[in-house]
DNA sequence: TTAAAATTTAGAATTTTATTCGATATGAAT
DNA sequence: ATTCATATCGAATAAAATTCTAAATTTTAA
């Protein structure tokens, strides 16, 4: 697993490149930019999906609209056996956590979190790291404002 | 801007939580999911891309698939002035930058990094933040492996 | 509490899109 | 050249989105 040729053309790359703006956008819209027909555009997206290169669709919600106005990082010091992420697997159980990085250097974790507030993000790390067997310590950085934040990665241009 | 009132009750919820799975559900399972008309869902669903709750449709791709192998966190140490992010909105500006955020404490930003590999993230490093007046230092921090990687809120349960 | 106004919903009608499928083309391997 | 596998097109069909109006519900204000 994981061993696998993409094999991706030009053509995938462009449609790669209109979904992940918008994931919404219809074949025929797709088709009409690429001058070609609906059916086939649908049939590189389906070989798109089951070749994992599209791994899957999101709306991305604004946090605020929720309420989670808190976004933090947090480095993580376990004492999990190297190449082994027991405690990695447990942060990502977490629903508040939406990332969990293994990072080189002070073995150890990064972690992205939000929560509504520094109340909640208080709450979080005594009630459920606090719990987490296998934690040495943290170190928490507190975001005052993003700039950005997207998930969309560099396509590569026409040769 | 940014003070605007939401207003969401638990069928946006439910929907939200639905979309935040799997953007192209289609209106009529989410209406027989809720036990409703699927032109009742439509409605729902643009006036919260109109009020801003979904912010945009992606598609998420697999990083391996474009063979970017490699993940960075940068912290970036910069002279801005309080609260005007110019070397923020620089950053924001490089492709590879996936996020950055204006971070608490040594007055800086921590910024997001993919590129295919470590050479691509020195050649980033050289050519592109080199460039930019007004960062007086980085620290890197290099991703070994992700366990999780999402950006799925946690949307409010039934009262 | 009641009445008017605004919002939301259902359901049918219509438009648009997705999907299927056979025919044709393209290309690589034999 | 022949076979096999893959891709594309284009028409036909199925499914979904969208529009619209009337009815129902909720909100607001009297």
């Amino acid at each position: 697993m994981g061993k696998m040729e993409y094999n991706l053309d030009q053509i995938d790359y462009q449609i790669l490149r209109i979904m992940q703006d918008n994931a919404r956008t219809n074949n025929a819209d797709i088709a009409r930019e690429l001058g070609m027909a609906p059916s086939a555009i649908l049939e590189r997206v389906k070989k798109l999906e089951q070749k994992e290169v599209i791994l899957q669709y999101n709306a991305k919600i604004n946090p605020n609209a929720l309420d989670q106005k808190m976004l933090s990082f947090i480095f993580i010091k376990a004492q999990d056996i190297i190449g082994v992420q027991k405690v990695g697997f447990l942060l990502a159980e977490i629903p508040e956590v939406q990332e969990v990085h293994d990072i080189a250097g002070d073995d150890g974790y990064l972690v992205k979190v939000r929560t509504n507030d520094a109340a909640g993000l208080v709450d979080l790390m005594r009630n459920t790291l606090g719990k987490i067997e296998g934690i040495i310590s943290t170190r928490t950085t507190i975001v005052l404002e993003t700039v950005k934040e997207e998930q969309k990665l560099v396509i590569p241009a026409k040769k």
